[in-house]
DNA sequence: CATCGTTTTGACCACGAGGTCAAACTCGAA
DNA sequence: TTCGAGTTTGACCTCGTGGTCAAAACGATG
């Protein structure tokens, strides 16, 4: 997709339309209302609240030009999620580069994990949801689980072997399950059996200290 | 949804005088063939496959059945799922009711938790797209988590607090996040960067080393 | 055979999804 | 003032969804 090349179509004006091929201009305001309108609905609503009608009707804009300006609702939606997972991405990045021992780190990027799910609450929903339904953006999320990944994988060099059980992948996907999932059953556990309320601030430090004590137990372990 | 049902209810009432009941004989061949089919369906499709002509055409049947027997797909679905949850809730209960050390018995539940992932490989995505995508049939699976909350908690009573971070119901979460998550993120892993095939046979049995590892670590460090 | 309740069918409806398109509008440059 | 590229609109299309319904087929019972 390169729009680099979709950008100097305009100097070629009154030439002739051979390579006749719409120019959008997707820094347009309302290009950009489509692009916010999306992002809020997905936060509100989820995958499912997402249509090309709610988005349009969200911006104020007729339904028509999120195909003109981003060609299909799976584009804009790309770009919205595009949009999350570089924010995530970016948050943990900075936590894996401090410094400390190898337990403070960790607990460093826990800790901006859980930030950042606190503050962006629809996240695990939609991840989520993409990997559980298989939705056409897994490729998006494949990409994103990679990097991050990644990261994790170096800051437990020192402790975990290549392969195996221990190996670091099994404790990326590990924590990230305990850290997520949370976040994704709390609304059902809230209406009923945790007692209060799951998103309420002394239920979210519970469940940070709880993830806290669940790395701390697991580093004991390795460590021997 | 609402103003047709009306309506109908209407024409009904006045049509038949009494309370207009069906008598659909839900034990009839072609009732449990769409049973059956939708099961076999959301085996392999997940919740989306999940359609009433879809249904229909693999039980070999009429759409309109589905409405004669189960009234709206809704209802045939949480036919299927409850017959789900109550095979995962049966089989949780068998292992839940064995005997020996306190660590003997977490182990034989995960191993059979795992069995059934393992068995029902659609499972975890069926569950997990309800959850987060917070379907029609979340009551569901709350009650059924409700069930399995209370296995769990009794289970741990003698080592884990009843409140705070340590509570048996951060465990069970945390747990079932680590069993559940494998299986849905598996095939994002399997296409790059996992190596093997994560449905394999030698990768389930490292991640069932891997589970058993992370309890392990979890009642060393509770029995402090 | 005739009857009557149950079962089964296929045509049909409304709705919302993504998407297309020609016409109308806007607005800066010639 | 005219032109034309870029923008915007609303009508329209197709498709698949859940759901309804009258009529036909079936099946036991008199």
């Amino acid at each position: 997709m390169g729009e680099a090349a979709a950008k100097q179509e305009k100097a070629r004006g009154s030439a002739e339309g051979k390579a006749g091929e719409r120019t959008p201009d997707r820094s347009n305001p309302r290009a950009q209302a489509l692009l916010d309108a999306a992002e809020a609905l997905l936060a509100e609503t989820g995958y499912e609240g997402l249509s090309a009608r709610a988005v349009a009707e969200r911006a104020g804009v007729n339904k028509g030009l999120v195909f003109y300006y981003w060609g299909s609702t799976a584009e804009l939606f790309e770009q919205v999620l595009e949009r999350y997972y570089a924010a995530h991405k970016a948050s943990l990045a900075e936590s894996f580069a401090g410094e400390g021992s190898l337990r403070e780190r960790v607990h460093e990027v826990i800790d901006v994990y859980l930030d950042f799910m606190e503050t962006h609450r629809a996240y695990a929903r939609i991840v989520q949801q993409q990997v559980s339904s298989g939705g056409p953006h897994v490729g998006l999320v494949r990409r994103h689980l990679s990097e991050v990944l990644g990261m994790t994988t170096a800051m437990l060099a020192e402790v975990t072997p290549e392969s195996g059980p221990l190996a670091a992948r099994h404790f990326h996907l590990s924590l990230s399950a305990v850290v997520i999932n949370y976040f994704t059953y709390a609304p059902i556990l809230g209406e009923g059996f945790w007692g209060t309320d799951p998103f309420g601030e002394e239920a979210l430090a519970e469940r940070r200290a709880h993830v806290h004590w669940v790395v701390d137990a697991w580093l004991a372990a390795l460590e021997r």
